[in-house]
DNA sequence: AATGAATGAGGATTCATTCAT
DNA sequence: GATGAATGAATCCTCATTCAT
């Protein structure tokens, strides 16, 4: 059955596997062979496209980044006025694509993964970096030199919605977690600029 | 040399080195081998004490966590007034014992490790639970009704300068983490109870 | 592309390019898919034309034991008395196409192959007792029933020169090569006739 | 049945093992397993003891050394003239000891290993030094300055007894092999010294 | 009380080889 | 004629765990 360019198929394949896995396991302790199978492939062709373990799981969360990613340009987009893309962000955040059971806890593991593996912790830097900059840029007009900060609690209370979900017993729903974050950014925004 | 009550010494010593071995690799992927040895015996007795490699986890969290309630209880004795209640939850959080890589990266470990692990899971909300307890108990004659979301919120901001100080690339120090929980606090209340 | 004749072609393509990885890389521990790769090819051909690994190791043998007989062969014509015919094959076990770093490395390899496979141990036989031949049809004349005790020990000195050529922290020139065996020739021709 | 002291015992099961079952196959593609299940143990005590499998292919190696190092020594210790060095040295290379088929195979695969190891490469010309230094030892008194060239022949001649014995149809007794060397340094003893 | 000894189980990784196109 | 696709089979190695002493 091999047809030609299966490459970037058995990639993504691959990639929502070890997401699906990771989900599952709640860990990074997953054998390459279970997510292979899941991918309906054997262990050695996730080696040959991928090179190994650690680099399939590098996908996978480049993979969760990009997707955030382009939600979050695409909310933006639609903004208006500063305020909105701020919010933007945080419905982004929150939307059904990213606030689910198996990506939340691909996250969580991946934050803890950057504490040992370098290229994960570049990786998670980057997006931080590009996250609090859209935030920041949302803000500034607004707040003036206290949109750094702002920013900044802002993705804590979004990571704060993450890990309640994962943790919680009771299932949080996306809009909940939206109404959370912007009422502290309406609170702020009363506060007004330094 | 065995001499009698050797027991609590070794747990003590185990529980330590357990934590201490996390710090240093930033993940559960320690050997129990590694951990007994940075403890000053064999892995053979460390599975006496213990039973086995879960059971050495779940205590060296029960002990991260005692040790953050102990000091959160500690600091709650010398407060006078609700709003110093919740000062004093903060300040702990903050507080060196805590505040220090070896333990945040610990903390980020059993979090995920929750995921995966009923009795972590069952540990981790127990605490959780008394701390929004204990945060509740201090804003309700301030916020009233929404003393809830703002505990959650308070909490979600410690777990940010947490993650900030593990990932970040600069270090930040215990008495800005404090401040910045603080401002909201402040936010909070200044708006006043609904 | 594919033309007609490649089998030749892509034969000895393969032929060299095992002989050139194995001198590189010092051992017959050699992926097929390097092969393949170094001579242009798909490791899928590499199987179609030889059938397997083995094959493929064979012929390259096959091919170093060639070369090496045909250049014993074009001095021997030049060769005018039996000293001289001694003389031709000594010349060309150093000569520049034998005496090179991976054709070294690729005998020292066919020999220990010679320790577990059958074929590989009978072309080297078939070889050896050729040269062994060819040496005693020049010694005979000249030594007589010591002809054959000589050859063989020519052929010792030369392996040990290819030896110390391989795994010798100075590198040998085939001229200095060639003198040692011919001094040994020359001690034996002194004595003379048994 | 684990009783205390069995470092040293395994160690020297599993060395030997590894000789017998590389001598038996003719190659280093042995297994672990193989050569564990032979020593009498599992793969994992035998990595627990050795490291790796490069590790016990080392030992193996550094014990065939020993062993014809102490041989040579013995011998060494009766001669009493100069040439009876020499012939020590001779002697001892054919003894029963050294002169068997796995030893053999083992030298010539530890020979060609030298190709791509470095350890294996040290190992290997820190005992050919110490041959040579002996041979030169025992020949200079005889024959001056050639006494470094006849030394490296006789090295020759005894690698060229070894290969003859590992792949040559017709099994060589040492006595045999002996008397061919000496029949050569005979030879250069009655031309004299430079 | 304490440990060296020992192993079974499992996992990442590699590779020769096959096959449909 | 040629290759990308695919895998089964092996192999090294690690580790939690057990046990006799």
């Amino acid at each position: 059955m091999p047809r030609l360019g299966m490459e970037p198929i058995r990639r993504e394949a691959l990639v929502k596997a070890t997401i699906a896995e990771i989900g599952e396991a709640g860990t990074l302790d997953v054998t390459v062979n279970r997510i292979a199978k899941r991918a309906g492939m054997s262990s050695a062709l996730a080696h040959h496209y991928f090179g190994g373990k650690d680099d399939i799981f590098l996908a996978a969360m480049r993979h969760v980044l990009t997707v955030y990613g382009a939600e979050v340009r695409g909310a933006l987009i639609m903004a208006a006025d500063p305020r909105s893309r701020v919010e933007a962000i945080i419905r982004a955040s929150f939307s059904d694509t990213s606030f689910r059971q198996e990506v939340i806890a691909a996250w969580l593991n991946f934050y803890v993964m950057a504490l040992s593996s370098a290229p994960a912790k570049r990786l998670l830097l980057i997006y931080q970096r590009r996250i609090r900059s859209n935030l920041c840029h949302g803000l500034r007009p607004l707040l003036g030199a206290r949109a750094g900060g702002v920013a900044e609690n802002i993705a804590a209370l979004i990571d704060g919605g993450y890990l309640r979900q994962s943790l919680g017993q009771e299932t949080v729903d996306g809009a909940k977690a939206i109404e959370i974050v912007m009422q502290y950014l309406d609170l702020e925004l009363e506060r007004g600029s330094a």
